[in-house]
RNA sequence: CGGGGUGUAGCACAGGUGGUAGUGCAUAUGGUUCGGGACCAUAGGGCCGCAGGUUCAAGUCCUGUCACCCCGACCA
């Protein structure tokens, strides 16, 4: 491709829309277009990274024998009734009608739309293990579309559904997959890690997210500093610890806290530290009102209330609720005398002595609370592990730092076969539900980690194996004839060997080309200048800052070189 | 959905106390340049997000509304 004729409107400044370096970079190198807030047009140097991550996903996937068939996104509503979903993904869910007054959706996912085309087909274990993906696009009005392509509303997703017969089948296709994205992963060059998670809302007996490492990343992933467990935050679990204080229990006392409300400012009034509060968080738990109670310096980790709770709507009580329940205004909310369905108590609460705690009353804390005597109620774990929690596996220090999710694979089971009727007779005749796997990758965000892990100052720097093109041939001088004439050749050679190349034959400085160059990562440049009256060109690598001088027939096994190097 | 912020030329931004809109980059033309985003000259380009209101007069003040961004909440 020629430069001149590429539509590639690259951007000299930041637009002020973008926050993140992936969006930024994403928008100046001309890979994406906004269109609304979380809806991106893709550009030519854009769609050609988006197909190379897709190539890369297609030939592991098929490496492990699943299937690619392609899905509509426009579904109708029925499917999703029938297993319950309709209502679950509410708002979330783009809904539409037709002429006739039927309902559908913009699919956010398509685990009903893959049982049923399987329930529809299977009938018999002879026809398994069977796994069937798509790459597809997918639609979510998310509340807060984010970065760019990193959280939009419409992305492309590679979705796989796994059919087993049997759990020990589950598990294989399970760790094919796992294997499958191990190198999909490696192969995008991204720095990552698979880490344990919680099901969520999927149900489901085990899963695990890939996770890209960056400092932009939504997760939190807890890393063990001595062994190789890493898990999200969400799940990792925390233990209950030896008794934290061997003092004797006090009086009760109520204390007059006038607008002291937040730990901050109960840590000042009492002059002491936030480990003697323990913190009453109201929530609304599908009808129910439940309070939660950690310690006043760590987070409640609603993964595991909800998990605990098994509801599926779960937020925190507007102020209103929290009146009620306590008859105080919010700030004062405590565990004695308080009015709610289930109060839900940490470990690290019911093992401290003397806590101090609201008083249901507005204006008033307790001192001097305990666990057993004072309060009572359902005793857990409940918060989220922090710096300074051992390692769940072996007991070791942990590290949390922020990640990128970008594959995520699961063991659904028979929730969805179960709802939906899907069922295969074994070898004993016997009718039996579908154990169902499902596995995604978001095309989109991993296009937006591999930016984020991979750029400098001037630009992407794409890796080889997804960049839009290998090479970029720079003709210096436009006005130089033998330039111009030995940068064609170069050009077409390449091209004709297979090789993507660009070459920028673009009447500018050039100084201008080779901002553009890097900027839009091409991992190799070939500059044909001054010195081709001895035959001689520049090759040099984008990530690198090493110039070679070459001679012109020397280049083409030198690329293949390169590129044999860079992608297995 | 709560909190904060921004909407002025393609992009980035400036426009005290109201008086009919500007700068840099980009674009077009001519010239000089030509190995890391050149210089000079000339030119084009604006429902100042939208709708009301106050006023002789609104980019500027008031009200409403929409869009976008950030934090939080939320999220297979």
């Amino acid at each position: 491709m020629r430069v001149s004729k590429l539509f590639m409107p690259t951007l000299r400044e930041v637009p002020s829309e973008a926050e993140t370096v992936s969006h930024q970079l994403m928008l100046r190198a001309a890979l994406i277009r906004k269109l609304a807030s979380g809806v991106y047009n893709f550009l030519p140097l854009g769609l050609r990274v988006l197909r190379k991550i897709e190539e890369v996903v297609r030939q592991e996937m098929n490496r492990e024998g699943a299937q690619e068939i392609l899905c509509s996104a426009l579904l109708p509503s029925e499917l999703w009734k029938e297993s319950g979903r309709w209502e679950v993904f509410g708002p979330e869910m783009f809904k539409l009608i037709d002429r006739n007054d039927r309902e559908f959706c913009l699919g956010p996912t398509h685990e009903e739309i893959f049982t049923d085309i399987i329930r529809n087909e299977i009938k018999s274990y002879k026809d398994m293990p069977l796994n069937l993906y798509q790459i597809q696009t997918k639609y979510r009005d998310e509340r807060r579309p984010r970065f760019g392509v990193m959280r939009s509303r419409e992305f492309i997703m590679k979705d796989a559904y796994s059919f087993d017969t049997s759990w020990e089948g589950l598990d294989e296709s399970f760790n094919k997959m796992y294997r499958a994205y191990n190198k999909i992963f490696e192969r995008c060059g991204l720095d990552f890690k698979a880490v344990e998670a919680d099901t969520g809302a999927m149900g489901g007996t085990g899963s695990m997210e890939f996770m890209v490492k960056s400092d932009i990343g939504e997760a939190e992933v807890v890393f063990c500093t001595s062994c190789d467990y890493a898990a999200n935050v969400e799940k990792a679990p925390t233990f209950e610890a030896e008794i934290l204080s061997s003092e004797d229990m006090k009086n009760i006392e109520k204390v007059e806290t006038p607008n002291v409300r937040t730990i901050e400012e109960l840590v000042k009034f009492f002059n002491t530290t936030s480990e003697k509060f323990a913190k009453t968080l109201i929530y609304k738990a599908d009808d129910k009102v439940v309070a939660v109670m950690v310690r006043g310096d760590r987070d409640v980790n609603e993964t595991k209330v909800i998990n605990q709770l098994k509801c599926i709507n779960f937020e925190m009580a507007d102020a209103e609720t929290v009146k009620r329940v306590t008859g105080a205004d919010v700030g004062f909310a405590g565990p004695i005398g308080i009015k709610v369905d289930e109060l839900l108590i940490d470990y690290e609460v019911k093992n401290t002595k003397n806590m101090i705690v609201g008083a249901n009353e507005t204006g008033y804390h307790i001192i001097n609370a305990n666990f057993g005597r004072d309060f009572n109620g359902i005793v857990g774990d409940f918060r989220n592990i922090t710096q300074g929690d051992r390692c769940p596996k072996c007991g070791g220090s942990i590290t949390i730092n922020r990640g990128i999710e970008v594959g995520h694979i699961f063991k659904l089971g028979t929730k969805y076969s179960e709802k939906m009727n899907a069922t295969f007779v074994d070898e004993k005749g016997e009718q039996k539900p579908i154990i169902m796997g499902c596995y995604g990758i978001g095309i989109n965000r991993t296009m937006a980690a591999i930016i984020e892990q991979n750029h400098d100052e001037k630009g992407i720097i794409w890796p080889i194996s997804i960049a839009p093109y290998k090479v970029i041939v720079v003709p210096v001088a436009m006005k130089d004839d033998e330039q111009v004439k030995v940068a064609e050749e170069i050009y077409n050679k390449l091209n004709d060997m297979g090789v993507e190349t660009l070459i920028d034959d673009r009447d500018e400085r050039a100084g201008v080309k080779f901002n553009d160059a890097d900027l839009i990562g091409i991992p190799i440049r070939i500059t044909v200048g001054k010195k081709i009256k001895d035959g001689i060109v520049e090759f040099k690598l984008r990530n690198s800052s090493e110039v070679i001088d070459i001679k012109v027939e020397d280049i083409y096994n030198r690329v293949l070189e390169v590129i044999k190097e860079n992608i297995k």
